[in-house]
DNA sequence: GTACTCACG
DNA sequence: ACGTACGTGAGTACA
């Protein structure tokens, strides 16, 4: 309700606004007809109770409401609108009620909600011509001869829609078609008109919504008051709106400081552009607008420059190919600032510019400062540092199906308001930055590596739409033979990607037994099924299922939707988003292609190099963070397996079993030590390594506390990390990114050792984040000093992909893990595994 | 929009 | 007694 009013004042910027309530359940329409309503249900009681609250909030707000003993709200409004006509107002109707249509006239309009209130439908008198060819007023001769069953009266009877229309179009009027009845061809019909005239009448009056309510107000009591910021925020805590109460007292801030005025100058053609063509000396504010997400395709909106404190804007990006802005964007003297410098290269190639010489991206600095904070969004993220200067994209945009570019002005102000938010925050967000000693983090690994993910991103992966097709026809194939064996086993048809009507069949029908609950019902999950398996085949059949039904929706048909014209997918690196400093991909996520599993592996065949002269070549780090582990806590024992190139998995198996020799190590033993391995750098606990072993908690204890007698340091470096998280609030990186954990005080044991647990890992998975980011620029550097056309693809966390010419194969095969094994010293080496093929499946 | 499930490191 | 292994993204169902 809230939501829906702060997007109508926000899209219509009305001058007046009123809100009609229905007074009670008897009006003038229930004294002409006894039954009128008199099927409908009961309003809801909750609502009823919610509506004195609603009434306050219009009061703060600064709208005026009213209700009328003896009318609906209908004639409050239909008596409104008429009048603000007469006087030369554009009247906006809107209603979740299709019987207002009728009051569509020139200058006003009648806004029906469908579906709930995400969607409008606009009536116009045009609108009705066109669609039913009938004026609006000829709705209620309609309703006359078709009744209305919600409001529970009956018309004529015979008469539906089709019929009423149909007649309404032929004699115009429910009079008219009286005063022609007795020319009508005998029929059924016509009896029940003869028959039913008054009924038709009365009808008719009940359907008019009246224009004539005497009303104690006048219509310029319905302007606009300015809402009342303290007694809304004031009311939202009353009332526990949270999400209101946020955004209320963001706005009352930009009420508060009022906003310094911002002017700019409008670059209208080619001529004003090279006006700046003698700026020599940065730095530069740039800030390239895009209309949508995916800087890949998104619609250009406009541009702004900052230059000397001046701002010029334009929605004419072309002019960013004019030479003097494309001189400044290219030149590696002038710096720049930004907001997301990757994006802005992408965007910015497209138009055939190379961005150079960025010294500060805000998005970037504010993501190191604090990785929570990790909004895309400038306005917002401004905010939360108290500059009240620029409004947020949603505040200027809308959301959603609403969202929608202002007018020139607001863009061009919304803009430059971005160009001067940067310019003025950079220097106390670089202070942060050196106090955070954080300068090297930023200016030589994550800004450098947001220029090679935008080459990455550009390149792209070239992958065979008919390789996915063709699995695409074999899966569907397999699917529905499995579908058919379970709707057999099960004795009926249902929806299997359905949970819950899973969970009916199986639980409920089949009386399994149900191993685990979700919050809402049974789980069905991998690990419940496989237990149940041995109990009945179809358990088999839904494992099967599941296992064919994601690889067809989410990577066959999902990489399919995704693969643009060149043949390529283009991924974005999400550069700011992780806790850890990880990279995430999305649009589409390629860091998790199936492997694991042979029959989604073969999802891998696609992805193929761009010619028959070039192979797919993979490099992966080896235990990378058990290797960071072994370096940060300085423990012996473990780094001694790794500098002795140990099996691993082994050597902890040997410990922890108290073993002589590796041949007394078997394959078990071997993979519960993994399991410890895997469980130490998530941040132990006896309850996590036990649910994953399938052993009791104490013999998983033991595990633990026989692993910690053999690596005594590594106990030692958990215990100090999660000191230090206690002690300054935060943990660090060997490259001093940071993660903040507050709830590592939290009273509540839940979330206090989910802090510890992150404590643990942050540091360890954050430090191979930070090993392979440099290790991707220096392997970007080393293909262009040595002009090698072999290209850097994908990243996958631990593993890099190429694309390489077979002639540059021996060259890269020693350079890439060259590269890769330097990128940082650690007191233990760093190894890699080489792979490659004709596809990303042989690069195994 | 949330819940569930499952793909990856 | 408490009761979760760490970090992600996407498809589907359902309110």
């Amino acid at each position: 309700m809230k939501k829906m009013l702060d997007t109508l004042l926000e899209h219509h910027q009305p001058d007046n606004v009123l809100v009609a309530f229905d007074a009670g359940k008897t009006t003038f329409r229930t004294e002409m007809f006894a039954d009128y309503k008199g099927t409908r249900a009961k309003t809801p009681p909750e609502l009823l109770e919610q509506l004195p609250y609603i009434r306050e909030m219009l009061d703060h707000m600064g709208l005026k409401w009213h209700e009328q003993d003896n009318y609906e709200a209908d004639d409050i409004i239909g008596t409104l609108a008429k009048k603000a006509q007469s006087q030369d107002f554009e009247v906006i109707v809107v209603t979740g009620d299709k019987d207002l249509t009728q009051l569509a006239d020139t200058h006003i309009q009648v806004d029906v909600t469908v579906k709930g209130v995400n969607e409008i439908k606009s009536y116009t008198p045009d609108y009705f011509e066109e669609e039913l060819g009938i004026t609006p007023l000829q709705l209620i001769d309609m309703k006359a001869l078709m009744g209305d069953n919600s409001d529970n009266y009956p018309g004529v009877t015979k008469i539906g829609e089709k019929t009423a229309l149909k007649l309404v179009q032929k004699y115009g009027s429910v009079k008219e078609l009286y005063n022609h009845v007795d020319e009508m061809k005998k029929s059924k019909m016509k009896e029940n008109l003869i028959n039913e005239k008054e009924i038709a009448f009365l009808c008719y009056d009940l359907a008019t919504i009246k224009v004539d309510t005497p009303l104690d107000f006048d219509l310029a009591d319905t302007a606009l008051q300015p809402q009342n910021s303290e007694q809304l925020v004031s009311f939202y805590q009353k009332m526990n709106f949270k999400s209101f109460l946020d955004k209320e007292v963001l706005d009352s801030q930009f009420d508060q400081n009022t906003q310094e005025e911002i002017s700019y100058t409008v670059l209208n053609n080619e001529e004003d552009a090279q006006k700046l063509s003698d700026i020599v000396e940065g730095p530069v504010i740039f800030q390239l607008e895009l209309f949508g997400e995916n800087y890949h395709e998104a619609d250009f909106v406009g541009f702004c420059l900052g230059i000397n404190g001046k701002y010029f804007v334009s929605s004419n990006i072309e002019l960013l190919t004019t030479s003097a802005i494309k001189q400044i964007l290219e030149s590696s003297r002038i710096n720049k600032w930004v907001f997301d410098v990757k994006r802005t290269i992408v965007g910015l190639r497209r138009l055939g510019v190379t961005l150079r010489a960025v010294d500060f991206d805000m998005l970037l600095v504010s993501y190191l400062l604090n990785p929570d904070h990790n909004q895309n969004d400038l306005g917002e993220l401004a905010q939360s540092y108290n500059y009240f200067d620029a409004k947020s994209d949603v505040q200027v945009y809308g959301k959603g199906a609403k969202k929608s570019l202002p007018d020139e002005d607001g863009l061009f102000e919304h803009l430059s308001r971005k160009a001067r938010t940067i310019e003025s925050i950079k220097s106390d967000l670089m202070k942060q930055l050196t106090e955070h000693n954080q300068d090297q983090l930023f200016d030589e690994i994550e800004l450098p590596l947001a220029f090679v993910l935008a080459e990455m991103e550009i390149i792209g992966i070239k992958v065979q739409a008919s390789t996915l097709q063709e699995m695409s026809v074999i899966l569907s194939q397999q699917l529905q033979e499995i579908e058919t064996k379970i709707y057999e086993q099960a004795g009926e048809e249902f929806n299997i990607n359905s949970p819950k009507q899973l969970g009916q069949i199986l639980f409920e029908k089949l009386n399994l037994p149900p191993v685990k609950k979700t919050k809402t019902g049974y789980s069905t999950s991998v690990d419940v099924l496989e237990t149940l398996k041995k109990k009945s085949p179809i358990v088999s059949d839904i494992l099967d299922y599941r296992q064919i039904a994601k690889i067809q929706s989410t990577y066959v048909n999902g990489l399919l939707k995704t693969i643009h014209s060149d043949q390529r997918i283009h991924t974005r690196y999400l550069q700011t988003l992780t806790a850890t400093g990880r990279l995430s991909s999305v649009d589409p996520n390629l860091q998790n292609i199936p492997i694991r599993l042979e029959e989604g592996r073969k999802i891998r065949h696609a992805f193929v190099p761009s010619n028959e002269e070039s192979v797919i070549f993979s490099s992966d780090y080896s235990q990378v963070e058990l290797r960071v582990l072994a370096h940060m806590s300085e423990d012996e024992n473990m780094q001694e397996a790794f500098k002795s190139d140990y099996d691993i998995h082994s050597h902890t198996a040997m410990k922890i079993f108290n073993l002589s020799s590796p041949e007394e190590v078997d394959g078990n033993m071997r993979r519960q030590a993994k399991a410890v391995n895997f469980g130490i750098v998530y941040g132990i606990s006896d309850y996590g390594l036990a649910k994953n072993l399938d052993i009791s908690r104490k013999q998983a204890q033991t595990f633990i506390d026989q692993y910690f007698a053999q690596y005594p340091k590594v106990k030692q470096f958990m215990d100090d990390t999660i000191d230090q998280a206690k002690a300054d609030g935060y943990v660090e990186t060997l490259m001093h990114r940071r993660r903040y954990l507050p709830d590592i005080h939290s009273r509540n044991f839940h979330l206090r050792s989910f802090a510890e647990r992150t404590a643990m890992n942050s540091p360890i998975q954050g430090t191979a984040a930070d090993i392979i980011k440099i290790a991707m620029i220096n392997m970007q550097k080393a293909l262009q000093d040595k002009q090698l056309r072999t290209k850097m693809l994908l990243q996958v966390h631990d593993e890099l992909i190429f694309e390489v010419p077979k002639d540059e194969l021996a060259i890269i095969e020693e350079l890439v893990p060259q590269v890769m094994t330097s990128a940082i010293q650690l007191d233990v080496p760093l190894v890699v595994d080489s792979s490659y093929g004709q596809s990303w499946y042989q690069a195994k």
